[in-house]
DNA sequence: CTCTTATCGATACCAAATCTCAATAAGGAG
DNA sequence: CTCCTTATTGAGATTTGGTATCGATAAGAG
């Protein structure tokens, strides 16, 4: 299935850099201003669809909602427990680490994507 | 609210050691075979008591379901994209990191989490 | 034992995300 | 350019993980 260029998928990728770390809704809700015409089915396709050609990055934190980032650099991310504040952590920069001065950090979470034995040896890809 | 030690409580966490990073439904119908007459709401409710006291800690991945993990001790998580398989990483034993072997990375995820400084200057805790 | 109230179980509810499907439009072929 | 195939769209229904409600139950302090 060869995927085509459309104007909403742009625009979609064109939301996500204006925003900051946001979640499906609130992209479709700041997309609505702009272009109301534009479908909430369609907003969540594309985010699948962006995430899935690697374009942005899907984020999932303990507010059980996804998040995008259109920033793809390799970078961590700090979320604050209170008031779920999601904070882009630099790792090319050589700031300490953790950087005490702007959180406290109770736990670090570590994980790893990509495909196990099985998946690699069934799927050349 | 002083905190209860209930029959359900310890059977929910009993499960959790028998189980592999099951999401709350699994840990449901896993249980409903030996106490028939537990809750679903209990189990979710219990489940969540337990993280928040840290006995057991809450897991996110791309699947948008939450899993849980008995195994508290600092570990790392390694999800196949394909067949959404969890393995645990021991980062206590010298293995190579990553260990090849087992899975191909492609993505790797570190989030913090704790209090920022706001949230840490309003509550003292 | 008595009393307070945390917890339970059933069920209703909520919200994020997906699915369905007729209408639209991307983009290759001619 | 026009024609044709079919990926994509938008509206709305559906699914589903999880939470809220509420009367009943039971933990555990006095």
């Amino acid at each position: 299935m060869k995927r085509r260029s459309t104007k909403q998928r742009e625009i979609v990728y064109d939301a996500l850099m204006q925003l900051y770390h946001p979640t499906a809704e609130e992209v479709y809700e700041y997309l609505r201003g702009a272009y109301p015409g534009i479908g909430r089915a369609t907003v969540f396709r594309n985010l699948a669809v962006l995430a899935e050609e690697g374009r942005i990055v899907k984020l999932f934190f303990p507010d059980e909602v996804a998040h995008y980032d259109a920033n793809i650099d390799g970078h961590y991310h700090f979320v604050c427990r209170r008031c779920a504040k999601i904070i882009d952590l630099c790792i090319n920069k050589r700031v300490s680490f953790p950087p005490r001065e702007d959180f406290v950090v109770d736990t670090q979470e570590v994980n790893l994507y990509g495909h196990c034995r099985e998946c690699c040896d069934c799927v050349q890809s």
